[in-house]
DNA sequence: ATAGAATGTTAGAATACTCTAACAAATTGA
DNA sequence: TCAATTTGTTAGAGTATTCTAACATTCTAT
């Protein structure tokens, strides 16, 4: 048996997530770009990569480009899917402002479970399904009661 | 100014937070507990209490019991009340199994914003509301849509 | 009262992540 | 083309958290 215990520190995981998003917007990712949107130096983002590089995780030639590995992109692409689910719990749902929103998903995508991934994503669907058009009615009313502090009763929940 | 940087770290919120727990529980705690609680050994535990006990939030007298003071207290309950409401959250909302969801709450509450907090705090008072005995139907049709895939409607909703 | 067990403390080392400062390579523009 | 600028790398140090191993104190049962 391998390690079991393979599972990456948040850091890394936001390296692999920054390194996902620069391909994504630009084409390419490059020490000096890591360095920028993670706040870090690019000697960190330097001993970071050799990290992952050594976990055949992220491509990285010396002064040349830097890329993900099928494992490493896998990684990334999870981690990015729980922060939108999150971003989208924490703006549709709790109604925070965006910025702040943003903020906080970067840092509850490294604490949540595959499972609690899946079921926020099955709330979002369950709560769409039927709803052409128009925000669930839970979330009109709960918009509601956080402006005026009173609750209004849908007819389904007349006692 | 002071610093302005004070926020703890998740480790050292989990070394009050356990010495909040412990209280509660026994009346007092004791480094060797605090040690088993949180899977470290008691050498770390005790040099967890003394970077505490320098920021003034735990009292610890050589071979003696581990106190709180009234900010190290305050800090705890804080955690406390976000790992609550989070495991609400996971369990009657998500309906995660609740083994899990204690576990990843004790993670997630070192994520969670004083607002996010106060939001979920205020959503579970609105689904509240209005229901004396009953699980809120929104729930209890997701319940439904978990175990058979199919989503009914409640009366409001329908087109 | 005291020996042995249980509990707590200290020193020193390891790992992870970050930094600064010095250096190396690549790019750019006259 | 080659000097200046930009970008990337390396070495070495600092902080936070953890460990092990050796030692100190306290508790307990006879």
């Amino acid at each position: 048996m391998e390690n079991n215990k393979n599972k990456l520190s948040s850091t890394m995981e936001d390296y692999l997530e920054t390194i996902f998003f620069l391909k994504k917007e630009n084409g390419f990712a490059r020490v000096g770009e890591i360095a920028d949107k993670l706040e870090v130096k690019s000697s960190t983002v330097n001993s970071a990569l050799k990290q992952l590089a050594e976990k055949k995780l992220v491509i990285h030639e010396r002064y040349g480009y830097v890329g993900l590995t099928d494992k490493g992109g896998l990684i990334a692409a999870e981690v990015q899917k729980k922060h939108d689910i999150l971003y989208r719990f924490l703006t549709e749902f709790l109604m925070l402002n965006p910025k702040k929103a943003e903020k906080e998903a970067c840092c509850i995508e490294h604490s949540i479970s595959q499972e609690t991934f899946i079921r926020l994503t099955k709330f979002f669907k369950f709560l769409e399904m039927g709803f052409t058009d128009r925000k669930p009615k839970i979330l009109q009313l709960f918009e509601e009661y956080l402006k005026t502090g009173k609750r209004r009763k849908c007819d389904c929940e007349e006692e």
